[in-house]
DNA sequence: TGTACATCAGTGAACGCGCGTTCACTGATGTAC
DNA sequence: TGTACATCAGTGAACGCGCGTTCACTGATGTAC
């Protein structure tokens, strides 16, 4: 899209011919994140965007709807990687917790597009890409259960993990959407979310 | 899209020219309602779902933009409507709550597509349409305060109205999109929000 | 009452554009002899 | 060491399509005289 990312692109040698795969998938992953949308991406825009001619893209992706599937796994991979970095920070988890809540929010409002991607529900995902994403919420699950054990607090792990999965959706999807608006930070929010949820050790 | 909704229709009479641009205006709701997305929602494809050449949309509209924006205000003022409707069926706020929230949820599950347009920003609304958005917040910011009054609960209306529309906001927009999940019913949801935040007569 | 005319609601052909996809190709580089 | 060849990474022209927009138009109907 911008003219800084076109230029000069030398082609790759012998046996590297994946890398252009990879490029691929991160022009993609950008377009996502400054279109906000995986409709209106069209191919032809994924090769300009990464320096390379329409017909190209045949060598590593069958057609367009190929490409952005695995466009949007790419993503997704992204996503778990942030979660799981911020999760493996230390041990304690209602830290934890408070860090993977700031990683999600900061993935999300730092690429708005590329988040909305992931849970616009707007491209069928491939199976592979499910179990990434399910992946994704265990860790959530997970961490919520450990707090309740620590608090002996008999709710469903899994119901709480989908209500904070809802709420903090909520917060990041209607903060990008209105960025304008006399909205309370997102930390706070957060904070809002742990007290009425109340994952937090009483002291 | 579909035959059904293309075929003959009659000429306006003389003065009632003005009926084309609410068929339109629906015939684009009706899309986008199925699309999920404004994105990818042509003139072309408005017309012929309303039975109208394209040309015929130049009559009542600037050009494709101006379509798509009036499209979303009228979008806007359905749920408007669709909330108020709930709110005035009583006078008890905590009742009134509850069937906004169940309204809210029903407008937002039985036309996913619509709902999205509202709130994913993909579109710049137009000044007018964001007054009906901000009346549509007050409504809420109204009710929490009335709650909040009658249990002598001394949070900002604001901030536990924003908590709230959040929430559902999370809860609607993650069901419509993962309907295959194992995910809690809505209604159940819905009781798990009120619950969190207090927003409940002590018995 | 009859007729000319203005208005109104809408049509259909045409344009230039970007798209997804196909096809035959080019030119550099590693490998077999 | 030199050379023929296979492979690899990628190109460029061409196709048919739907799009937004423009233009000149058509045909029904209400109105002025």
């Amino acid at each position: 899209m911008t003219e800084s990312t076109k230029p000069i692109r030398q082609r790759n040698a012998r046996g590297e011919g994946d890398r252009l795969r990879t490029d691929l998938l991160d022009a993609a992953a950008e377009l996502m994140a400054e279109h906000g949308s995986v409709d209106g991406i069209s191919l032809r825009a994924v090769a300009r965007c990464a320096g390379v001619s329409a017909t190209a893209v045949y060598r590593h992706f069958d057609d367009h709807v190929e490409l952005l599937q695995e466009a949007v796994r790419h993503c997704w991979i992204n996503f778990l990687d942030a979660l799981e970095s911020a999760r493996d920070a230390g041990t304690d988890p209602f830290d934890a917790f408070h860090r993977c809540g700031l990683a999600y929010a900061t993935f999300a409002t730092t690429r708005p597009g590329q988040y909305r991607v992931l849970f616009s529900g707007r491209i069928e995902i491939a199976a592979e890409t499910a179990v990434v994403a399910e992946a994704t919420f265990q860790i959530l699950v997970d961490l919520v259960e450990a707090m309740l054990t620590e608090l002996s607090d008999d709710r469903s792990a899994h119901f709480v993990a989908v209500q904070v999965h809802t709420w903090i959706h909520g917060i990041v999807d209607l903060s990008s959407g209105h960025p304008h608006d006399d909205w309370p930070p997102v930390a706070a929010q957060l904070l809002g979310l742990r007290d009425a949820l109340g994952l937090v050790r009483e002291s």
